[in-house]
DNA sequence: ACTGGGAATGTTATCGATTACATTATGATT
DNA sequence: AATCATAATGTAATCGATAACATTCCCAGT
């Protein structure tokens, strides 16, 4: 039941100062060769460690960045955290993470604590990057962030995400193409997360630059993830959409679910094409197309981020990493008028606000 | 561009020593109501916000827990962290994650990372807890910890998990059950998941209770996780298995897709079911059957069970946690004999260990 | 008014490591 | 051998908070 050592016990075995021993742990300082053996020996005799506490409290360096996540349930949370963890590791720096549930509340207090530790940086992606009391705090905090996700209108604050809006666009061109018409979109609540709106805001500008009606709209929420009811209020008004835009993979999954239970067939009968490019829509049937976003790298980027605003103090910037789109069975082309025996009754309890438009 | 307030400028600007602000801030000792209010006006003028670095090193408890995970990327993972840092939050604790990349090197260099940060205790899920220098030598660093989803044999270890091999005896019961006569298991290399390997021996078991001819199985890298070819490899042999026992719901998700992409039904001509009850099982086509793991509930205890061993000093111990078998459409009747019109042939370059058995 | 004694508050050593500065050791040069 | 530059190492203050111990305050009781 040994308490831990310390430097000073090191200093004592090796019959030296603290501060040699603090020398030849950091490698800094002329040191003779054989008294850094010495001490090497000590320090691996005694299982020496150094208490990174004692060390942060004097360099005010906690070597630790703060992440905080709406959640992790969804994986495109899950994969970007893993690029962080592998990314902020490889440079000698551990992770305090902390989800939000989409709640403000708790985004506020995850942050408090994170910086009660002392963080070197933080990675946020919160509801909405231009609106946001936490971030407005923030910036008072002298504590560097990056957005991850989230695009800020106010370059002053730095962000890793891809371009939201020209995603939502191409994949409107792309139902377009496949001869869709009729358009409409299932998006997580835009007050939980503002690149949702501006997938939408892309969607419905591809929409209009073709002359087509605008796309209708459902906003459902991320924690409840009920989507049946949403989808059946799209398809069941007049001359229903024959292509769902979903704002995340995981809504896409879960619509698809609801369509087989509505006996809806896809894509034969509606289309549906996601946004994230998690690994489940490669797996799922059919397989779901997506606008696929690098996670791994997004997180990793974000790192880089954080450690060029500490070590080079670069000035806070936005990267917009590229985005693809990649098809699948779950786009197909239009169905031919007439031919789909789509009978969606409304159901009497409707929830979800729907729009044309917002 | 301010650093941040201390302790000594709160007690200058409320008139008082710094101990009484310490006092104030904890909420120990008697402090006359006048005085608290003085001081706490102080931290609200200041934005005081108490230095966990040096109240750590004084107090010898940074309120932090660190986890260890194979990989974020599996939803089971996902999900128990999100337990984790839930429970650990209401605690007053944050959380510190590392993971393995299901390899032991990292195993061992996220532990003395989150040993470095003085972590109050760990939360782990190792290749082997029967088998790991790594918990070997973690036994003599004076820290608890518990072990998540790992079994140990060595009941002088924490644990929180389920009966892996109980469970596994369950599947092979329901596929009996359905009647299926040849059945086989794919499941993460046990070198890697000792669960992986309980799994399989109550699958077994469960099999041979039955009279039945030991299950054929196949055992698959999680990491590269291409299952197409185990998958070819175990029907491609006489008498094939009409029923797939996948030792992660991950893995069956996979396997699904690869027996789509073989032209083989699910469940028509083999059934199949998984472990773990991650959400996307109940969103793919068919939905999957599988047994489910309380994952919140056992992040949640395995924090209460550290707590426990740090505020009451109790014992190391095993906790399991029921599991429950959640049927779906991918477990279905065994095909009547002859009519399943399965040819799959077998692959020039075959990849991963078959056996009858282990 | 004086005093005992708890309540309230202050003083200061301490946790473990870093680092500016001080000191000593080494060895090359003459 | 004396000298000096430089290399090697030591001394001690410091980071921010805590807590043991010391001190002061205040009021009840006589």
């Amino acid at each position: 039941m040994k308490a831990a050592a310390t430097i000073k016990d090191v200093a004592q075995k090796a019959g030296v100062s603290t501060a040699t021993v603090s020398r030849v742990v950091n490698g800094r300082g002329k040191i003779r060769p054989a008294t850094a053996e010495r001490v090497r020996a000590a320090i691996e005799a005694l299982g020496f460690r150094p208490n990174a506490m004692g060390r942060s409290l004097k360099t005010s360096r906690t070597h630790t960045f703060g992440i905080l996540l709406p959640s992790l349930s969804n994986p495109i949370f899950a994969e970007v955290m893993e690029g962080i963890q592998t990314a902020a590791r490889t440079a000698g720096y551990s992770v305090l993470i902390t989800c939000s549930n989409y709640q403000e509340q708790e985004e506020r207090r995850g942050i408090e604590a994170m910086l009660s530790n002392r963080v070197d940086g933080l990675i946020l992606t919160v509801a909405d990057s231009d609106d946001s009391a936490q971030l407005d705090w923030l910036d008072g905090q002298n504590v560097p962030y990056v957005l991850l996700f989230n695009q800020p209108t106010n370059p002053k604050r730095s962000a890793v995400t891809v371009d939201n809006a020209a995603a939502g666009r191409l994949v409107a061109e792309e139902f377009i193409e496949l001869g869709h018409e009729r358009l409409g979109m299932i998006a997580g609540r835009f007050d939980a997360s503002d690149r949702s709106r501006a997938r939408f805001c892309g969607f419905r500008e591809g929409i209009e630059a073709a002359g087509l009606l605008p796309p209708a709209l459902v906003e459902v929420d991320f924690v409840e993830g009920r989507t049946v009811r949403a989808v059946r209020n799209l398809l069941s008004q007049e001359d229903p959409p024959t292509a769902l835009f979903c704002s995340t993979d995981l809504l896409a999954l879960s619509v698809m679910s609801g369509l087989r239970g509505l006996g809806v067939e896809v894509p034969e009968d509606v289309s549906v094409v996601g946004f994230d490019g998690i690994s489940f829509g490669l797996l799922s049937h059919p397989t779901l197309a997506t606008i696929v976003q690098p996670s791994h790298r997004m997180g990793q980027v974000a790192v880089q981020n954080l450690l060029g605003r500490l070590t080079s103090s670069a000035a806070p910037h936005v990267q917009l990493l590229p985005t693809e789109f990649r098809p699948g069975a779950s786009a197909g082309p239009a169905p031919l008028p007439g031919s789909s025996s789509l009978s969606v009754s409304k159901s009497p309890k409707d929830e979800g606000r729907t729009s044309h438009d917002s």
